[in-house]
DNA sequence: AATTAAACCTATCTTTTTTATAGAGTTTAT
DNA sequence: ATAAACTCTATAAAAAAGATAGGTTTAATT
């Protein structure tokens, strides 16, 4: 399962893309409307920022908003960013990958083929889904 | 990512199908031979015991063994026993469903829906591979 | 019958991760 | 100057994961 963090983080960004007319949207207004806490928000977005995936302006008719396009931002991106690896086993990590501590050989490890089989399928959707795909729909 | 927990178990049940023939094998040497904390491989084995997957024979010239053949077990199902929900949202779970506290309506929100696809592709290969598909290639 | 090998059971403990909060600091519009 | 808003770092609380401990029961062997 993906951590509240990455759960809170997918909807801030939708309430951002939904209103990118609407210039920088309060960290307020984004805890209400999506029922979170505004403090725990705060370093979500933080982090969203010091990533390059928001900018933010301060005081006074600041908040934040999408330094790109909805389409142009990966779901898979986003969950590495804040949950890590996206593979359901160290081994077959792309971008985490670590050594497995309990087979001999990975490479004739049926375990491992059928995860990396699992983490194709599943990066297949999120690295071509973006933000606009999961705004709301109709 | 898979538990530790769901990782040994993997390897503690490749281990038995391995070694169908030779009757009940020891914990100790499953934990030794795939390197795993001996008394946290008991309790696992202990669960997968009681699921009905694994079945076991006391006292001297004991062990444990499976209940069924590999071809019979699917991935899945082991780690819904030890690790919970496959999903990556509990909004989009078919054995641990629980409502989305952040969304308006789940009927009309595309992370609900792109969730969905990824948890059918995963399930696709999990609910069909087996413990006979992992077990040691050549 | 005694011994020994093995699984069974339950509790506890430690560590790590997750989730959340606090509060002072900095920036900017008015 | 003031107030509104993000920034930063620390800490705390809760939950989960990972691991260990130690006695209990069962059954084969001697």
């Amino acid at each position: 399962m993906l951590s509240k963090k990455t759960q809170y983080a997918f909807h801030a960004l939708i309430h951002l893309a939904e209103n990118l007319d609407k210039g920088p949207i309060l960290i307020s207004e984004i805890a209400q409307e999506k029922n979170i806490s505004i403090k725990f928000l705060e370093n979500i977005l933080l982090e969203l920022k010091n990533a390059g995936i928001l900018g933010s302006k301060k005081g006074k008719g600041g908040g934040y908003y999408l330094m790109r396009p909805p389409k142009e931002i990966a779901l898979a991106r986003i969950i590495r960013l804040l949950d890590g690896p996206i593979a359901l086993l160290p081994c077959v990590s792309l971008n985490y990958y670590e050594r497995c501590e309990n087979c001999k050989d990975e490479a004739v490890c049926g375990l491992n083929d059928v995860m990396s089989k699992v983490r194709d399928a599943t990066l297949k959707i999120l690295e071509n889904k973006t933000l606009k795909d999961i705004l709301t729909r109709n």
